[in-house]
DNA sequence: GTCTCCAGTTGATGATTATCAAATTTGCTT
DNA sequence: AAGCAAATTTGATAATCATCAACTGGAGAC
């Protein structure tokens, strides 16, 4: 593992005040690997043997039931995932697959569960974490019921476009279609969102998706932050 | 606060191996109070002053954004509801409201982040609560974007069967409003819902709830522990 | 350069779900 | 027990969303 890249995960706030000793443990006891695309990372319904960690790339967390499949979340770098199930030693509840060339740490959920035992600083940081994705969850689920689809794709262009600090112009991280499953809809309904948005000001060609107005948008879109807000 | 009251609080898994002292302090600076039903306890987007615990009764976590509201969660007793706003120091995201008259213990979240602060069993049993609360959000979230409305009343109605330790006669606990909302559909779809599954061998009446063949209902359900096993 | 493949788009149609209005039942008050 | 308000059901209709099929355009293979 570079030093770069321990680093980075050190800086991680989940790592950043444990114990030096404790931290070293769990880093030889991990496995830095590299993921090709589109690979299979854990399915859900297994035992969670590792906690992963983003350190390149990016990755979907997926649900699966009858034949049907929906993106629950993506994550990209640098960031832990499923850290609620090596914790509690439960089975995944969501599968994971990688979007695109990707460069993981596998830390496994033994050593974590042995470092929360252990150090208190470490157990008061995975609070704190879980406290967070907790609440990412429920602002995902709020969005959900309780708006439409296109304004699901309004406020996701918002969110873009406030994190690329205003700009008129915004770039898709993601395909279509993975963007479409994780606003719980079809690519066609997607496609057709953005048709509809067009009324608002908004020109997708491609990946690049163009503003006219986001005060005009938002109008439409009408944000708040116990939903959009990814701080908090 | 009657002795009861404080075993059964100090019962939660949350608090049950905190330090004595700790939980003495926390309990003599919260307040149980008894509310009517119907009555609005907190609103989302307010500082989180408070951990709540129900101890008796029933409450209703729900979300609201342009004119729309969706019941988010029920809460029954015994256990607290908003830990992650509380422990972040954030905004609630949720709103609540008491379904029936219920009494409730309110702790200062200062309190709570100062036990955490100092109390290292009562942080990593934090975390515990935690997990449980994001896993079940999760499952909640797959039950919404995975099966259709008709699938999820299917499924509700097998996990209260359960619950009910198997009788094939079950009592629905909350109004079918309610249940509506928590299920992501319009009480109209709701009684429809019920209406088409009388195909599947159930029958509904009033409250009541009769299950021909759980077998049966299960086959057309195709219920999943990665969805609807409550523990785990 | 051309071909192929795949993501994305578009159009037509169907299923699901929401909305509105009215009828009915339920539960509570007097 | 009668009367009233609220909850639920039912029916008719409309909006939303999914599905299927056909088409388009661009990226990579050869």
């Amino acid at each position: 593992m570079r030093p770069e890249d321990c680093d980075s995960v050190r800086a991680l706030s989940l790592f950043k005040d444990m114990d030096a000793a404790v931290f070293g443990e769990l880093v030889s006891a991990a496995y830095l690997q590299r993921f090709p695309a589109q690979i299979d990372l854990i399915k859900e319904g297994d035992p969670a043997d590792f906690l992963y960690i983003v350190v390149e790339g990016s990755v979907e967390l997926y649900g699966s039931s009858n034949g049907r499949e929906s993106t629950m979340a993506m994550v990209r770098p640098v960031s832990t995932f499923i850290l609620a199930a090596s914790i509690k030693d439960a089975p995944y509840l969501m599968s994971a697959r990688t979007l695109e060339a990707s460069k993981l740490l596998l830390i496994p959920s033994d050593d974590i569960r042995r470092a929360f035992a252990t150090d208190d600083k470490f157990a008061r940081a995975i609070v704190v974490e879980l406290a967070s994705c907790y609440r990412a969850v429920i602002k995902s689920m709020k969005n959900l019921k309780l708006r439409t689809s296109i304004e699901r794709v309004a406020n996701y262009i918002l969110r873009m476009h406030a994190r690329a600090g205003g700009s008129d112009t915004v770039e898709l991280q993601v395909g279509k279609r993975n963007l479409a499953s994780m606003l719980g809809m079809t690519p066609e309904n997607l496609s057709r969102a953005f048709g509809a948005l067009q009324a608002h000001g908004v020109s997708v060609d491609g990946r690049q998706i163009t503003i006219e107005d986001a005060e005009r948008l938002a109008r439409y879109a009408k944000p708040t932050p116990l939903i959009d807000d990814p701080r908090g």
